[in-house]
DNA sequence: GCCGCTATTGTTCAAGCGTATAATAATGCG
DNA sequence: CGCATTATTATACGCTTGAACAATAGCGGC
């Protein structure tokens, strides 16, 4: 019989290539569209691969799920320069390419939907929340030690917790129906925001 | 062979409790758990009896999602009162039970998840968004009216992205993790935040 | 240039999927 | 009460699924 020529693939390269292809094809077909099969002919290998690298689907999927968590989080969580311009960065990241877009939430709600059934999956999901809000609350105060204004932890709280909830919600909009707003209207009804409820200009006019 | 006895539901009733079997699957065991069988047995029926009310499984999602919709939008969209009640019954009512809890979101999850895929859960999916922002950009208008605000359009749809985006967003971080926060604390983060957003006091001390 | 290791293929399997269909029990009506 | 109607059960079918496994092709070390 004739078998298919191939490559071995480097050192750890294939197994990104699989959560990748994990990711499309959650993407484009949904979660239960993501069978073995179909990510193993999106990564251009045969199914049987797949549990080579990983002792079976369901940890293959956890993995990608903490891909996408990173993909989220890490460009907004290394911000730098001073308080003002990291959480202008902070807010602008968020809700721009390639965080917001339409892939990004329908990986991260495939997964939510998943957070109650599966254990693994909702304890990815904790980590990934407590970090990307204490990003944001050390952030601000930092931020509200620079303006001189009240900045100790319960303030911070909920100052953190609010801004958190707004960037999430327009991320969401933007992700969900991005043709209904105008080139950077989020980004700007979110800096307009975070100055109201702050009380303190953040330079949104600046760039 | 004994055949188990049963009793012929009154009319639409059975529709309904297989609705309902659908939602408590998915909520769950996720989408994909949602079986035709885990449901029939949910409901108390048999596999066979789906397609004697529904044409496919995918019509009866689609159906579940529609009544997902309903009861996540409908009670905010019949608040009464003045303009000033209105708006803050609804932010209550978006932040507190049933609206604001774990199966909601698993629920709205992984429809979401499902949007791009599926057209016809995009345009419910796109239905509700707008019917559920246009509901509140006419409870802004209306409130600012009363406070003798600039309530011109161009204001009160950015006021309306805003808060919809910081309601959501705080929705969210309350179903996935209530247990991060005191009573009530999202409720009253929500308040402070919309009257520092529109520089208008909403009675929120009141209650 | 051969050899051993293992990454990769290709096939197979049982379980579960959505759907189709025939038999039948429950109900309303004369 | 008996009959027609139909909601419901029960079974079957073809297909897809995640997983298991033997065969083998590629590649590094010698």
């Amino acid at each position: 019989m004739n078998r298919r020529t191939f490559h071995r693939a480097p050192e750890g390269e294939r197994r990104q290539e699989l959560i990748e292809a994990t990711l499309d094809c959650i993407s484009e077909f949904g979660l239960k569209g993501a069978t073995v099969r179909q990510i193993a002919i999106r990564a251009g290998v045969t199914a049987g691969l797949v549990r080579h690298y990983f002792e079976s689907k369901d940890q293959m999927v956890a993995e990608a799920y903490r891909a996408v968590i990173a993909s989220l989080t890490d460009k907004a969580a290394h911000v730098e320069g001073d308080p003002e311009t990291r959480l202008r960065d902070f807010i602008a990241i968020n809700l721009t390419e390639p965080v917001a877009d339409s892939r990004s939430i329908s990986l991260w709600a495939a997964f939510i939907s998943q957070v109650r059934v599966d254990p693994v999956l909702a304890e990815i999901h904790r980590d990934g929340y407590v970090t990307f809000r204490n990003t944001l609350q050390d952030l601000l105060a930092d931020f509200l030690a620079v303006k001189n204004k009240p900045a100790d932890a319960e303030t911070c709280r909920a100052y953190a917790i609010a801004i958190n909830g707004l960037v999430d919600g327009l991320w969401i909009e933007g992700c969900l129906a991005g043709d209904l707003f105008r080139e950077g209207e989020l980004v700007a009804i979110a800096m307009a925001s975070v100055e109201a409820l702050l009380g303190a200009s953040i330079g949104s006019d600046k760039q």
